[in-house]
DNA sequence: TCCAGTACTTACGTTATGGTAAGTATTAAC
DNA sequence: GTTAATACTTACCATAACGTAAGTACTGGA
């Protein structure tokens, strides 16, 4: 067993939804349970791969839940455990700041980036 | 000028805090000013080079403030924005979620860690 | 027999991020 | 003239994270 240390909770806290996707399939199952092609649909970009992955990791932290429903073609439904839907309105404030800022965040240094608001902090989720 | 895309207020935020980094140099701005030795006491492990490559980073992005006296030896002090306090809060809750599960996030597979809390989430800084 | 649909899996390569260790500049104090 | 203190800077290396592209398994339907 390897030997981490928190310095702080927001520390334990991106050690779990850090990265490139987390969050963002965290977001995407906030609302309502999805299927692996739906979320793959729903998350822009994301290949089959990072998103199996991601969603393994986090079934194993205990944040999603993943039901298996033998069919033939397979179907699967991925959703958030309590614990992940306690840290989805953790993250609400955070996700609300990101899309009052996001022009202005784009525009910055380290992001040169083109903005394209969907799906999130514009109120489809419950607090 | 790359082209980047938010895919919601989440995805802007860890694109501005994410990292291993980041966070932790920001909540501990939070409080106070800090010298740039003080900073690299304050942020267990952290490389010299890490400290000042991600403080730059931050300035750049408009979230902390660099405040040459101009002295020998140097004295320079680190401190927040508006635009990082804002930040600083947003992360509130997602601080204490850390905070309150952080024995249970150190026991998940993807961690593997040892649990040795302090400074946030206990309270020393104001909501 | 071949294709479609779904949920993966595998192999391999690239890029981003972080780490180590040493060096620089300035001036005062010993 | 050597040391100490502070705030960096630089070169180089290691690893983790991410990306691409292809393949697997299963069965129903054309």
């Amino acid at each position: 067993m390897t030997k981490k240390t928190y310095s702080c909770g927001l520390d334990a806290s991106l050690a779990i939804i850090g990265g490139k996707w987390k969050s963002l399939i965290l977001w995407n199952l906030a609302g309502s349970p999805r299927r692996y092609s739906e979320l793959h649909r729903l998350v822009a970009g994301i290949s089959e791969k990072m998103l199996i992955q991601k969603l393994k990791e986090m079934e194993l932290d205990g944040i999603v839940d993943r039901k298996d429903f033998r069919e033939v073609p397979p179907r699967v439904e991925y959703s958030l455990t309590t614990f992940g839907l306690d840290l989805a309105q953790a993250m609400h404030p955070l996700c609300a700041w990101g899309s009052k800022h996001m022009e202005r965040i784009a525009k910055l240094p380290t992001q040169s980036a083109v903005v394209e608001a969907k799906s999130c902090g514009d109120s489809k989720h419950r607090s």
